[in-house]
RNA sequence: GGAAGUUUAGCUCAGCUGGGAGAGCAUCUGCCUUACAAGCAGAGGGUCAUAGGUUCGAGCCCUAUAACUUCCACCA
């Protein structure tokens, strides 16, 4: 039985029900089978503390797109959908919200935290796979992972082992960033800077040996706590005789060597840099070079740490800077202040200033991990859309630095390292089941403190999913995964990780290609933000206009990798395109005989039926052609265009007439219609699920129960009509040329008129009297090979006809002359052009046959078209 | 300091391998034509940032310049 269409479009009256209705039937679940080719996708994994912004609804609308299309083909379709645990916002969250209660997560212990934050996930983790599914996200639900689930984790410890057995994982002393709020390390790539304005501080170090003193210039005087020298560049004059000299570090009691390094630029500062191996990364690296003592000034919480602090131990860093500058300053040793714009390296999700830090972690060697995953992409073995994201990819993987990968934090995967307790034996063991026991010495062991950067289990995400290590069925048919949809601000987070990942754990790419799309900025270009609160709330505009509006807007007139702006009379746009789809079908519908069953396409079609067939069959080839390239925004111009244009505005209204006139010609555009409208509704399914399924199911014939399970269109060699749609349009050029006419002369659309239509194909424009009537606004119609202008005649000049309208006083002489002298003008600067082009040697020589062709053809209707005008001046005058 | 992107109609943006510039919105004109006023029929509006170059032919390719944006690096 088939749906009755609502009268009018209210998205929200079907968008749950069919969504439910999907799930039911169990449509997005996609099964191993061998006769079908796969297409995967995976999700980028939205963190469970997110909630759906506009980032996540275009990421997903374009993997929903290519997954319902790949589907319709045929393929096996997995879009495999997940959770990602996001340690550090959610162990923030966590701890807000202990805070709240008075309590901290020292005090309540590891178990009692993590089973809260587990409490949490179970609460909140679901949130954001409800708003996907607002947003009709067809992800096969049975699957759905979370990076911290069994699965996932036990794919983790694997990576960690084999890592560390080859060597490329090791535990050690590096620089790193520190985050005191977060009160732990992040890497590289979690450091954002920022340009603040800060002071520079030129301070007198005093030398020992009384002779004077030695001016520096720092940023951060507090971490003169933790100086271990100074340093010159070995080639500076003016410092030659103090290095090798020693100074008397202020505000404490040590003494500190001047000490001669390239890296100290001459022209900065006053060329004199102290060092603080503990504290800065350069000063790490020269104090290796130098066998520098790394001594930390500061504890985890950014307070200054009790072994060096004297004083200031215990004061904040920010306190101890003003109290230490004070000092110095009474003790004569603070030479000037100086202003100075510098750039702070800030916390990717507190914001809070990073402390650089001297730590123990551990850390991915990634030279070696970098290489084949350089080579995959620089061979096109794994390409990236558009091809420009490629440059910072490479250049972020050959300029690599290690990995610092594990965090001061609970919440996430556990390091597998055990350390022996017995210090004579200090064994580390990486295992992947708990143990007590030292496996060498037999004393008990100790496990890592530590958990793993979430990015860490992101990375391998594309194979963690469908059951590895195991070797499962899953791994070897969905595996590589087609198509990795993000934006490109985590492609060195998460994108070249799960490359570099996949090569060396699966020995194979993770996905074929990488689409890349932009950012959805605000009205004003800028970056949408909670702190600027100029986010649009996704589920809002689903509210408001529907998921399906929503869809539209995100994926209309965006090309990949570019940003777009937000505006809200781009979803009205989209609402009112499905308010037009919606009226056409409705159109159809109630023009059609109760027993109207599937549509057969007659053996004989009338002239305008072969016309838009021909165009629809172009329009299914187009939109396929640009899905394959991922011009996903160019597919629904093309198919908005053809909906709109084509078949509403023009075709729809060719078949009025000939459906009050019923009978034979009435049932073949009835057939057409049906054809047309379920081919559109299944090349629009993707972009627009919804409102395609509602008009789907209302519709007679059609091939499957949902359109989701439907047949995508293919390109038909029988429906192409290459002749009969040129000469249709030459109907359509004449009643478009006569309605700008009556528009110029206002006479109104209700007013009909006689014309004489004179041309040499009779044939066809009587065939097409009704259409002139009915769009055109005749009344007498008369076609002819030969007619004379006259008197008080409006003449309209196409290429293939001429059509004279007797509009009395409506026209006057000269000005009808006047307009014809202006066509006549432009026919004939189109016929110099195109002469001038075809009397061109060079173009004749080198220009493509069919290019010459074209340019022939034109030139030939702009004859045509100028001794009609001249026809017409003549017989008017 | 390094790299990338953008610059096309008043606004927001398309324009795929080079063949006489497009859409939506806005503006103006006329229409309640029995699917749709969330609509229909029309109109106006662009030296495609600038200067060179390649080519028979450039919005598109090359070089330089300018403005804006972003990413990367980060000098104490």
């Amino acid at each position: 039985m088939r749906k009755e269409l609502a009268k009018t479009y209210a998205p929200k009256e079907f968008e749950d029900r069919i969504y439910h209705n999907w799930e039911e039937k169990g449509y997005f679940h996609a099964e191993i089978d061998p006769k079908k080719k796969p297409y995967t996708i995976v999700i980028p994994p939205p963190n469970i503390t997110g909630q759906l912004h506009m980032g996540h609804a275009l990421d997903n609308t374009l993997q929903d797109i290519l997954i319902r299309w790949r589907r319709m083909q045929g393929y096996s379709a997995l879009w495999l959908p997940g959770t990602d645990h996001a340690s550090i916002a959610t162990e923030a969250k966590i701890v807000g919200k202990m805070k709240e209660e008075g309590l901290t997560k020292e005090q309540i212990g590891r178990e009692a935290f993590l089973e809260r934050a587990w409490d949490w996930k179970r609460e909140y983790g679901g949130r954001i796979v409800q708003q996907l599914k607002k947003l009709g996200s067809s992800c096969d639900w049975e699957r759905e992972r979370f990076t911290l689930d069994e699965g996932c984790s036990r794919a983790v410890q694997k990576v960690f082992m084999d890592l560390y057995n080859k060597g490329l994982i090791y535990h050690g002393v590096r620089m790193i960033n520190w985050c005191p709020n977060c009160r732990t390390s992040i890497s590289d790539i979690e450091c954002e800077y920022e340009e603040q304005d800060g002071f520079f501080w030129h301070i007198n170090y005093p030398l020992s040996d009384g002779s004077g003193f030695v001016q520096i210039a720092t940023t951060r005087p507090e971490t003169l706590l933790g100086d271990s020298a100074l340093a010159v560049n070995p080639a500076d004059e003016r410092y030659k005789d103090i290095v090798g000299k020693m100074v008397k570090l202020p505000l404490t009691d040590r003494e500190i060597p001047v000490i001669a390094d390239e890296y100290v630029d001459m022209e900065f500062g006053t060329g004199v840099v102290k060092i603080t191996p503990a504290h800065d990364p350069n000063d790490f690296m020269v104090g290796q070079r130098h066998n520098l003592p790394v001594i930390s000034m500061m504890n985890d919480d950014a307070t200054i740490s009790a072994d060096v602090g004297g004083k200031y131990a215990g004061m904040d860093r920010y306190e101890a800077r003003k109290a230490m500058v004070a000092d110095l300053e009474a003790q004569g040793l603070l030479v000037k202040v100086e202003p100075h714009k510098h750039n702070v390296g800030c916390c990717q999700r507190c914001g809070t200033t990073v402390e650089p830090r001297a730590s123990l972690q551990w850390f991915v060697s990634m030279k070696e991990l970098a290489k084949p995953a350089i080579d995959v992409v620089k061979s096109g073995e794994l390409r990236y859309i558009p091809k420009r994201f490629e440059n910072g990819y490479l250049y972020w993987m050959e300029n690599i630095r290690d990995w610092c990968i594990s965090r001061q934090l609970w919440w996430g995967h556990r390091i597998p390292a055990y350390y022996c307790q017995n210090p004579a034996c200090n064994h580390t063991e990486i295992s992947l089941d708990t143990i007590t026991v030292c496996p060498k010495c037999g004393a008990p062991v100790k496990q890592d403190e530590d958990t793993l950067d979430t990015w860490f289990s992101s990375a391998l995400w594309p194979f963690s999913t469908l059951g590895w290590p195991d070797k499962t069925p899953e791994m070897d048919y969905f595996y590589p995964t087609s198509t990795l949809v993000t934006g490109y601000d985590i492609i060195p987070f998460w994108v070249a990780r799960m490359i570099f990942s996949g090569l060396e754990h699966t020995g194979q790419k993770p996905f074929k290609d990488v689409l890349i799309h932009g950012l959805v900025r605000d009205e004003q270009g800028r970056k949408m933000s909670k702190s600027l609160g100029n986010g649009v709330d996704p589920l809002e505009i689903i509210d408001k206009y529907g998921a399906d509006a929503l869809r539209l807007t995100l994926v209309t007139g965006n090309a990949p990798g570019n940003d777009m702006r937000w505006t809200e009379t781009k979803v009205t746009n989209s609402r009112n395109f499905a308010n037009k789809l919606w009226n056409a079908s409705r159109y159809i519908l109630m023009n059609l005989p109760e027993d109207f069953g599937t549509p057969v396409l007659p053996e004989e079609l009338p002239i305008e039926d072969k016309w838009v067939l021909s165009l629809y069959n172009d329009v299914v080839k187009n939109v396929t052609a640009n899905l394959e390239s991922y011009e996903l925004g160019i597919a629904v111009q093309n198919l908005t265009d053809f909906i709109w244009d084509v078949f509403c505005d023009w075709y729809i209204e060719l078949t009025k007439p000939r459906i009050a006139e019923g009978g034979n010609t009435a049932l073949a555009a009835q057939n057409v219609l049906v054809f047309i409208m379920q081919g559109i509704l299944k090349l629009l399914h993707p972009f627009m699920p919804f409102i395609t399924e509602e008009i789907w199911q209302s519709m007679p014939g059609t091939e499957t129960e949902s359109i989701m399970i439907s047949k995508w269109c293919e390109y038909d060699e029988k429906l192409h009509f290459g002749e009969a749609a040129e000469e249709f349009s030459r109907v359509v050029g004449a009643i478009k040329a006569i309605r700008v006419q009556r528009n110029e002369l206002n006479v109104p659309p209700s007013k009909k008129v006689t014309m004489t239509v004179e041309t040499k194909y009779t044939g066809l424009f009587s065939d097409c009297r009704k259409f002139f009537e009915k769009l055109a606004g005749a009344g007498e119609f008369t076609v002819t090979e030969k007619a004379e202008a006259a008197e008080g005649m409006m003449t309209v000049v196409t290429d293939s006809a001429r059509v004279f309208i007797p509009m009395g006083e409506l026209v006057d002489k000269e000005k009808e002359l006047a307009r014809l002298d202006k066509e006549k003008k432009a026919a004939e600067k189109d016929i110099e052009f195109l002469s001038k082009k075809l009397n061109n040697p060079g173009f004749l020589a080198k220009a493509p046959a069919q290019q010459v062709e074209n340019e022939r053809a034109k030139l030939a209707k702009a004859e045509e078209r100028l001794a009609k005008i001249n026809a017409s001046i003549e017989g008017l005058k």
